[in-house]
DNA sequence: GTTTCATGTAACAAACAATGATACGAGAAA
DNA sequence: TTTCTCGTATCATTGTTTGTTACATGAAAC
């Protein structure tokens, strides 16, 4: 099953973007990033874009920028404005049965996959992207200390 | 995306052949059912058999018939038995990523995306597939009354 | 004003996984 | 011996994601 890692990607950009001071990154640095090339970049960020977490400037200079404090952005935030359409690898083999036992068998499938999906969007909803740097600050300190001391 | 759609075609097939009072189905009768072909069914049973919820047999007379009661069964043991990795269209870009703020992002994602799963996986085990063929029975004995109701 | 840098977007290619399709071997009943 | 059926391998088809290229557009620098 090929995996939508857009999700992915986006975050770890953002996380990048935080680190960068406000200055703009340009799609070709972001694609370094992410080991990808940079149209891969701007079509990925442009639902980010239409959501109002991120700007983008043409021309010299420009680049892409944080639009809003990461604090005031949840992952959820970022996955809805990738417009996901699906979470799930498991689907229907048809979508309008006729056949009842058919309709039975998908409707507690929907019901599942549902509830998975609404814990997992809540989830998502519970972490802002501004968290995520914290551990990422938290972690990195964690390892100078620990080169440092194995220095002595 | 693409999605797998054995579990929804597998249930159907499971509630097709417990209408089927003991009787063996054929691949062809199943496959005629799911609208496919007698080598997906096959295919896609083989890992119900080995999971010892359906049995085969060769030759004239044969066909699957069904291993365990259903009551016996949760939706949670056929998914199992289909041998499914992955339940989220969701992925990393990078499995084991150098960059710590990749790392931070895709832990976080792995995270919601076990929770969910695990809810998953528990409201699957909640549901066996005589539950479902219950439902059918309701389901199909309102239709009929209905029908009836409106020749009056 | 021209050049340079950058995004926006379209169009196409490549990669990949699920499903469909065909073929043939093996086993069991008629 | 024939017929029926599963077991399985192989290849084609389909659909989706990602990669790639190309070019128009806009903005700063010179």
């Amino acid at each position: 099953m090929k995996r939508d890692t857009r999700l992915s990607g986006v975050l770890h950009a953002l996380l990048h973007m935080a680190e960068h001071d406000r200055a703009p990154m340009t799609s070709d640095m972001l694609a370094h990033c992410m080991s990808t090339n940079p149209a891969v970049v701007r079509r990925t960020m442009a639902g980010l874009r239409e959501a109002g977490i991120v700007t983008s400037v043409k021309g010299h200079g420009g680049g892409w920028s944080l639009a809003r404090d990461l604090s005031q952005v949840t992952l959820r935030d970022v996955y809805a404005a990738l417009g996901m359409t699906t979470v799930f690898c498991i689907g229907h083999r048809n979508g309008k049965p006729e056949c009842l036992l058919e309709q039975v068998a998908n409707e507690a499938m929907d019901d599942a996959l549902a509830r998975a999906e609404s814990m997992l969007v809540g989830r998502l909803n519970e972490i802002t992207v501004a968290s995520l740097s914290v551990t990422f600050h938290q972690r990195a300190a964690l390892l100078t200390k620990e080169r440092s001391s194995h220095a002595v």
